[in-house]
DNA sequence: AAGCCGGGGGT
DNA sequence: ACCCCAGGCTT
């Protein structure tokens, strides 16, 4: 039997018959590169604590470590402790994340605190780790590994490009099809325990800096003379991908409410975009939105002017007609009138937050 | 299986 | 412009 074999079964072969050691030498081969070479000032790679490292691994979903730094040193210091996150509101669990993106992920972390506070214990191992909302399989992996020590497969995108070229595996990495191949590779491959913290952290270390989407730096690579994809010169062939729709726009319309030195804010709810943030209240007909607040709060005035809001969602393109009005008054409702100085503790999406900075509050912006 | 959910940096 | 990132959940 020959190693490297594309097909599934050829790995477990790799494996089980015990008979040709190469699939763990590269695993120690990886293992002894993320020591040498591999990432180590990340912050949340310093302890073993693992509500650090839930976090850690929520935050870094979908989202690259050097994003992430910051976020997870503020919503640290600001929830040092699995109880103190259950204690907080959830207004500023979701101001801690304002801008981070994938706001179902903060809200799902607050709600798994509350569900760990309340059984008094954090869970010790991945299958009560998957029990947490917002924690999959590769993420429960990630932390099952890197707090327990458990020997668990990861999947995340840097995993997937590795083992997609290690393996050349011909289905696309993003499909229900490919995943499964990849994640049985994914587990048929792992070593014995002793390696696995390094290992693991080696296939995420490597991705990142070595395996590059485009053009990786195979001469550096420690796994290069175990890999498929090299061996052809075909790296860049992998891993495939799905061929992508385009992006359909939409437009909408925003109202920027002004009085003094405040600003209307409402609560998002429902289903859509920024659920749980407060942001311009919307409509998706501006006059509809005009007559709206006309009668929600009398007195009313509409100036001339108008600002025009583009944003880049990753399945659509937005365009906002923001209206501005100057209000007397500032009732109560369903709403919060908020000041300049407490805009940066508001839980607001990037884009308004942005929109709101080059307005400084006048009402009058850019 | 496909769609939804953010934002920013790299190319 | 287009790509994708330490993915998971809903439909």
């Amino acid at each position: 039997m020959k190693c490297g074999n594309d097909a599934v079964g050829g790995i477990y072969n790799w494996r089980m018959r015990g008979e040709c050691s190469h699939g763990l030498r590269a695993a120690r081969a990886l293992a002894e590169w993320q020591k040498r070479e591999g990432r180590r000032n990340l912050p949340w790679q310093k302890g073993r604590d693992p509500y650090k490292i839930w976090l850690s691994e929520v935050m870094l979903q979908q989202t690259r470590a050097a994003a992430v730094v910051p976020y997870y040193r503020n919503f640290l210091a600001r929830f040092p402790t699995v109880a103190a996150l259950a204690r907080a509101e959830e207004d500023e669990v979701m101001a801690q994340w304002s801008g981070l993106g994938y706001y179902r992920r903060a809200a799902n972390l607050h709600r798994s605190a509350k569900l760990v506070a309340a059984r008094g214990a954090f869970p010790r191992d991945w299958e009560a780790l998957r029990a947490l909302p917002g924690v999959g399989k590769s993420t429960a992996g990630a932390i099952a590994v890197f707090a327990f020590g458990e020997r668990r497969a990861i999947l995340d995108a840097n995993a997937k490009r590795v083992l997609a070229r290690l393996f050349a595996v011909g289905g696309a990495a993003d499909s229900a099809a490919g995943e499964r191949v990849l994640w049985r590779i994914a587990e048929s491959v792992l070593p014995p325990r002793e390696i696995i913290r390094p290992y693991t952290q080696g296939l995420m270390d490597l991705g990142a800096t070595v395996c590059l989407r485009a053009n990786p730096h195979c001469n550096r690579c420690p796994l290069a003379k175990y890999c498929r994809a090299h061996k052809t010169g075909a790296e860049n062939e992998y891993p495939k991908k799905l061929p992508r729709k385009n992006k359909p726009s939409r437009q909408t319309a925003m109202a920027l409410i002004v009085c003094g030195e405040k600003t209307l804010l409402q609560k998002r709810e429902g289903k859509g975009v920024w659920r749980g943030l407060w942001s311009l209240p919307e409509n998706a007909d501006a006059e509809t939105l005009r007559k709206q607040w006309r009668k929600l709060l009398p007195g009313l005035r509409k100036m001339p002017r108008r600002l025009i809001l583009r944003h880049e969602f990753t399945h659509y393109k937005l365009t906002a007609e923001v209206l501005i009005f100057r209000a007397k008054q500032q009732p109560p409702g369903d709403w919060r009138w908020t000041a300049q100085k407490d805009l940066p503790q508001t839980a607001l999406p990037s884009p308004i937050r942005k929109l709101l900075a080059a307005d400084n509050g006048k009402g009058n912006a850019i």
